[in-house]
DNA sequence: CAAGCATATCGTTTAATGGCAATATCTACA
DNA sequence: TGTAGATATTGCCATTAAACGATATGCTTG
């Protein structure tokens, strides 16, 4: 279905998340791999996983393979000017989200090859 | 919760049903009762009545009584501003889509006087 | 090519959502 | 006041969504 009416909507339900929103804040800093944005966000990594996945069907991520990590990063190319539109909006909101901006700043401790994920998810 | 994060979440979520959006865009057009948006949607009045409340809730509509009638239009001065942000990029989008014209027009001929809610669910 | 780490997928459970019929509430008016 | 129409609320069912553990896949490196 190529229908605009539709995509609007995936791309509304993509941004009806607040771990979602989440990450594409965390992502205005830098690309980030999945297990980088697990140490943020406290999920378990299929979660994660599925909710980059509905980032990217709406065209809001982008993934691109870094050696053994697979790193996400915001999508300054879209098929659709709407996705841009709601990333440009969502660089302005929440510039006052306390937990944002720790969160923020703890990204700068985090780097991926310091992450063993089975021995941090206990 | 004074949460600007939950508060986002809350329009984005309101904005994230076909149905929805789409008794905003016939909004634009002028202020509408349960029972014409009933007319144009094709579904049950609980059903519509249930939307329009998310859609207040979200601060996107507000409601006015009419008579008998309870008319909902736009809401053009919310508390938050991304309320307000999100109906004038909804205003812009979805111009071209066929579906939404013909409903426009179907609008024009559509008077809430005329309307016997009983009578027009068989 | 085997081991190890990162990521994706699968299967399941629980919570949230959308739809409707039935019913309650509110307003107008005879 | 009592009847009728418009809207809201309630209760219920079907579907979707979010979370997780277990497991499969992919890449790197010995």
């Amino acid at each position: 279905m190529h229908n605009e009416l539709n995509a609007l909507v995936k791309l509304m339900k993509a941004l009806s998340d607040p771990g979602r929103v989440t990450m594409l804040k965390l992502l205005e800093t830098r690309p980030l791999c999945v297990c980088e944005l697990q140490q943020c966000l406290k999920l378990a990594q299929p979660t994660i996983s599925k909710h980059l996945r509905v980032l990217e069907e709406a065209q809001l991520v982008v993934r691109n393979r870094d050696g053994q990590w697979v790193e996400y990063s915001l999508n300054n190319a879209p098929d659709t000017p709407h996705a841009t539109f709601m990333l440009n909006a969502l660089h302005d909101w929440l510039k006052q989200d306390d937990k944002l901006t720790a969160l923020k700043t703890e990204l700068k401790d985090i780097d991926r090859r310091n992450i063993c994920a089975r021995t941090e998810e206990q």
